[in-house]
RNA sequence: GAGCGGUUAGCUCAGCUGGCUAGAGCAUCUGGUUUACACCCAGGAGGUCACUGGUUCGAGCCCAGUACCGCUCACCA
């Protein structure tokens, strides 16, 4: 074995060696309980950062432990194409300004090329971090499968009613030229002016100077006091007193003229000049304005604020557009048109200024909305949008009842359903769920799931719809007694009564059209059914329908190919189609089968039918095959093929929006799984187990999953929702390419120092829903424990090649292990039992952090430091082995890579992934304390030594009492370098640990021994002042009581055998009682109670060596008592 | 404005339902070529658990208040 680990020639092998082995891969078909996670979805075109490795790291560990606790996991990766993050990346790839740039088919083109470019690079990336995912899964949010999905929930939420288009307010980005969901906006505090301007006789205020112009309301609160006020010069001056009284200038230049409530200048109707030119206004009441801001009256610019709309809706205003969805101003906005939003603002503050409108400017902090995809403006503008309705009521199939999606989301977690993990975003989630109102999911790009919405010329709606073709299995053939595949063979006569079930059970439908392939059992079985129909129903032939062609395997086998057994599910023995081209053959005749008009009845053959199946919602063949497995399809047995069909008609034209990225994201946890087929995935696999994701899409995607979840399939789609925190530095920053030295990435990290040491680095000491803070020093010091790991292997490797295993058992660490025979062994063994308990406690509850230190410890601390050490001694390789591959299981969640190489280099069997996770049970008690002990005096003795400088080879001889055992003694003997011998030096120095007293030949060290003494004394007193409180022994539970009356005794103990003296007890403290409750005029009791605290703060201030001043203590004389004060050691000290 | 977190060693953080002398990693200091490992070994120093009160026999932990930091939400023009 190499000196140091190489992390480079080892990860890449050995994660290719676990995918060609297809331990990543679950088996849908296990008895084992299942454990599953989905994966949530990098951005296709993204590249891995340190969010990723955290989410990877943290999955990793959960999956991995899980397998190894007997498991069928299963971890499913897959990407997302995420919109709008795409469209922006491939517009500026292509050095496009805007994507009319470009026909929408091209742009698409362009995405899809780019996407498969870029997907590759992430999912090599997620390798690296050595993620047991099982890509023979991987699914994308924009492929077939998946649109399937969507297109079929879209359809259920429509007809349910869940789904609107509306006119409505919503957030318009400009950068992005589509609008977003309430939740995509990001809003940043800006320093902007707000402008106090005229119109007419009022005085408003506004930030937004450009939009106030149109003919509009002026708003005022009804039972405020507003003021009308005249200026020498015939102007007019309306404004709430509040707001007059507290400007100068306006008192300086008018005067009142009457106060009125708001509600009577209602209805009043003015001309004013504005920037944009004279226009008409008019006074409306209303109780939303808050007279205490501003002046208190406001227009209102109703189509640009979700405010102002609301207003607009209850007063009936119109809607008047005065920006439009490029952020310029219209028209309307007369010397501004044209102008972006910002500067038309600047212009019209200027204008006004020009005109005199403008009566004062001041410092405002506004709040703006902006895009959190392309940082840009976002407009609240009017526009015909889809929403999903979150409070209209639907019936719920699982529980009977009438209920909303939002009440299924509040439910998920009251209920119980939905953990979250840090509890504390449980709050955080309801906040958001009670403020929730509709999601608008419409948006207006093409990288994207197409709205599946049609309209005709007179804008009614138009939506796929649900059709079946019913398939029928042929009949008994003589190939099926023969068991051939391939050939032509008639129906037996069994097969022919099949051909009549199927009658039977079709008979009722309205099938007007029979299709068979050109084969004779399915022609035979068509044209019985036929007959059975009087001939009224017309058979066709459709070639294409054939079973998979065996053509060339039969020729190759002779006339036909005989199978032997059972059928396997190998296509490259059932068939020389390959399976693109059986999913090539089953798209295209679903195609033409969907353009059949009426109902038809299809007689199919076993493999071709499933692939139509299969092939008609997906284009994944790895798919097919786990599909054809799971098929079952008995003789004659009718089976519906449900597709959704789009609306046909002249002058139909799709929706052009497509739909919010995270609509798609929201069918994770099913569509992935095969919803809304049912297949074996989907009932083996869901619900899945715990979603794990940052907190910062808590809201965008575990909530909206949540709701999709419980709706679609009447499951909550995972019962433990995972916060991780986001990966700052070690000054809690957010992680910038900006500073480069704290700025760490992950895919060169691992180059540097594996994969192993950055998911440790990025576990432990991360807690969930908290910051995970990184630096290079951190991660390097868990390369230093991968490299710990590797030499202790390496030592383990030494030691048994030396002496080889005996029985086969042991290479694997089978059920007959090594026993321990040593202490050392003992004891070693118990700490295994005990920590891998802990951690398997640990990871249970998400500990991982906690679980990742229990096993840096015992792998360090315990395992090199002392048993490593003491087996140079005493060694059992044998044991040493067995102990060292248990630890090996017992890390491997946590470090794959280098546990899974070392298993190799030790020869032992299999692969680390499929071994149990350690749950051993040997236990004795008796050897861990008396290792324990062992460990306290060689580290008692090293001190001495590290004091004294002594040259570590140079053994000094040691006197023990009372004897040990042999076994022990040696230890000690050894890792202390030290002899046992009779010490008759006068001057040795003394050591005491628990029961066992040590003599070193060495010169008495006084400094040391009173040091030690005094920190006995405060310890000594600390306890007799907790015993000598009545309530203490009363009150507190009787074995803590005996453990510190233990205490004092071995402390007491332990002071006299350094030649300290116990101190005096306190015999008079009853007179010192009386004495302070009489002169501090207090009751005893708590006079007693001073008294103890006044002692705490004494020996406190002793064992600090503090100068303490004692005031505060009334007429008290505690200089002219002290002399009977014994127990207090302190008096020297004091001032 | 509201809600939620945090404040523990120089730095980053653990500390479970209150109970031994409050822990870890990194940094720091001392001494070391001991045949697994200098990506190491041995040892040391370093803390008024933000502050003020309260509950309790006992508080880092529970309660109230204060200060500062962070996050999230919110339509006040």
């Amino acid at each position: 074995m190499q000196k140091n680990y190489d992390h480079l020639a080892s990860e890449d092998p050995i994660y290719a060696a676990w995918e060609a082995a297809g331990v990543l891969e679950a088996d849908e078909n296990s008895d084992k309980k299942s454990y599953t996670i989905p994966l949530p979805p990098p951005n296709v075109t993204g590249q891995l950062h340190l969010g990723h490795a955290a989410m990877l790291a943290v999955e990793d560990i959960l999956i991995r432990h899980k397998k190894m606790t007997g498991h069928e996991v299963l971890w499913l990766p897959g990407t997302d194409h995420a919109a709008i993050a795409t469209e922006n990346v491939v517009l500026k790839h292509l050095g496009l300004k805007s994507r009319e740039d470009m026909s929408r088919a091209d742009f698409l083109s362009e995405c899809r090329k780019f996407a498969s470019e870029k997907h590759d690079r992430i999912v090599h990336q997620i390798k690296k971090m050595g993620a047991h995912l099982d890509w023979s899964r991987e699914a994308y949010t924009f492929d077939r499968e998946r649109n399937f999905a969507v297109n079929w929930i879209f359809k259920k939420l429509y007809d349910d009613g869940l789904i609107t288009r509306g006119h409505r307010m919503i957030n318009w980005s400009v950068g992005a030229q589509s609008v977003l969901a309430d939740d995509e906006v990001e809003w940043q505090e800006n320093n902007e002016d707000f402008f106090e301007f005229w119109c007419g006789p009022f005085l408003l205020g506004t930030v937004r100077a450009e939009t106030k112009c149109a003919d509009s309301p002026v708003m005022v609160h009804p039972k405020a006091k507003y003021v009308r006020a005249r200026s020498a010069d015939g102007r007019e001056c309306i404004v709430t007193e509040k707001y007059f009284t507290e400007h100068t200038q306006l008192r300086k230049d008018f005067e009142i003229q009457e106060t009125v409530p708001g509600k009577k200048l209602e209805g009043m109707k003015f001309e004013a000049e504005t920037y944009a030119g004279k226009r008409k206004f008019w006074v409306v009441a209303d109780e939303v304005i808050d007279p205490a801001f501003g002046t208190g009256a406001m227009t209102i610019s109703t189509a640009h604020s979700p405010d102002d709309f609301v207003l607009a809706q209850k007063y009936d205003f119109d809607l008047v557009q005065k920006i439009d969805f490029k952020g310029k101003m219209t028209q309307i906005a007369g010397p501004c048109e044209g102008l972006p939003v910002l500067e038309a603002r600047k212009r019209a503050g200027e204008i006004m200024e020009e005109k005199g409108l403008l009566f004062q400017r001041r410092p405002y902090a506004n709040r703006v909305p902006k895009c959190y995809r392309s940082d840009t403006v976002v407009e609240p503008m009017l526009s015909p949008q889809w929403f999903i309705s979150v409070e209209k009521e639907f019936p719920d199939p699982v529980s009977g009842k009438k209920t909303t999606l939002k009440k299924l989301m509040q439910e998920a977690v009251r209920g119980g359903h939905v953990q979250i993990v840090p509890k504390r975003f449980e709050k955080v989630y309801f906040q958001w769920i009670d403020n929730l109102r509709d999601w608008c999911i419409s948006r207006q790009i093409w990288w994207g799931h197409r709205i599946p919405v049609w309209y005709d010329a007179d804008e009614n709606v138009h939506l796929p719809e649900v059709k079946s073709i019913t398939f029928a299995r042929h009949g008994e053939s003589e190939a099926n007694v023969k068991n051939v595949i391939g050939g032509d063979f008639s129906l037996t006569e069994k097969g022919k009564k099949t051909a009549e079930q199927i009658f039977k059970a079709v008979k009722d439908q309205n099938i007007s059209k029979i299709i068979c392939s050109d084969l004779k059992r399915s022609k035979e079985t068509a044209a019985i059914v036929s007959e059975l129909f009087a001939n009224d129903v017309q058979i066709e032939e459709w070639p294409e329908l054939n079973e998979f062609s065996s053509s060339e395997l039969a020729q190759k086998a002779g006339k036909n190919f005989r199978r032997e057994g059972p059928l396997q599910i190998n296509f490259d023995q059932l068939t020389d189609e390959s399976l693109d081209q059986i999913r090539d053959r089953a798209q295209s005749v679903f195609a033409t089968l969907q353009e059949e008009a009426g109902e038809v009845l299809v007689i199919g053959h076993q493999n071709i039918t499933a692939a139509l199946f299969h092939f008609s919602r997906s284009d994944d063949t790895e798919g097919f095959v786990r599909f054809r497995k799971n098929w079952n399809w008995g003789r004659g047995e009718c089976k519906d093929l449900e597709f959704l069909q789009s609306p046909r008609g002249k002058n139909l034209r799709q929706d052009e929006d497509t739909l919010d990225t995270w609509f798609s994201s929201a069918l994770w946890p099913f569509s992935t799984l095969g919803w809304p087929n049912q297949t074996r995935d989907f009932e083996k696999f869901y619900p899945t187990d715990v979603l794990e994701t940052g907190h910062d899409i808590l809201f965008f995607w575990v909530a909206r999953m949540i709701m999709f979840g419980r709706y679609a399939t009447g499951e909550y789609p995972f019962h433990t929702v995972y916060l991780h925190g986001m990966v700052t530095d070690e000054q809690g920053r957010k992680m910038s390419k900006s500073r480069p030295e704290t700025c760490i990435d992950p895919l060169e990290t691992i180059e540097e120092v594996g994969a192993d040491a950055v998911r440790l680095s990025l576990v432990i000491g991360a807690t969930p829903g908290n910051p995970i803070p990184l630096s290079k020093e951190k991660i390097a010091g868990y390369r230093n424990f991968v490299n710990k790991l590797w030499n202790a292997g390496r030592f383990v490797q030494m030691q048994t090649s030396q002496n080889p295993p005996q029985s086969p058992l042991e290479k694997g660490g089978g059920t007959a292990s090594p026993q321990p025979t040593s202490l050392a062994d003992r004891w070693i063994a118990s700490r295994l039992t005990t920590v891998a308990k802990d951690v398997a406690t640990k990871l249970q509850k998400y500990q991982i952090s906690a679980a990742g230190d229990a096993i840096y410890h015992f792998v360090w601390d315990e395992f090199c430091d002392w048993y490593i050490e003491a087996s140079k001694i005493n060694s059992n390789p044998a044991f040493l082995r067995h102990l060292f591959l248990e630890i090996l299981k017992l890390a491997h969640p946590l470090v794959p890579f280098i546990t899974e190489k070392l298993w190799k280099e030790l020869g032992a069997e299999g692969v680390l992934i499929e071994q149990a996770f350690p749950e051993p049970t040997f236990q004795d008690a008796e050897s861990v304390d008396e290792f324990a002990h062992i460990r306290e005096v060689v580290t008692e003795i090293r001190r001495v030594r590290a004091e004294k400088k002594l040259n570590p080879r140079e053994k000094i001889s040691v006197q023990i009492s009372p004897k040990l055992e042999a076994e022990s003694a040696a230890l000690i003997e050894s890792l202390a370098g030290v002899k046992f011998e009779k010490i008759t030096a006068a001057d040795a120095t003394k050591l005491s640990v628990g029961k066992t007293e040590i003599l070193l030949h060495l010169p008495v060290d006084a400094t040391r021994i009173e040091k030690e003494k005094k920190e006995l004394a405060s310890q000594i007193a600390a306890l007799k002042s907790r015993l000598a409180n009545p309530g203490y022994t009363e009150k507190a539970p009787k074995n803590l009581v005996d453990q510190t009356r233990k205490e004092l005794a071995e402390a007491e103990e332990k002071l006299k055998k350094l030649g300290g003296k116990a101190f005096e007890e306190k015999k008079d403290e009853t007179w010192l009682v009386q004495e302070i409750s009489e002169k501090a005029k207090i009751s005893s009791s708590d006079a007693k109670k001073a008294l103890q605290e006044f002692e705490q703060f004494i020996i406190r201030a002793y064992s600090e060596k503090k100068r303490v001043k004692i005031s505060g203590l009334g007429e008290f004389d505690f200089e002219e008592k002290r002399k009977k004060m014994e127990f207090f050691m302190a008096e020297e000290e004091l001032s």
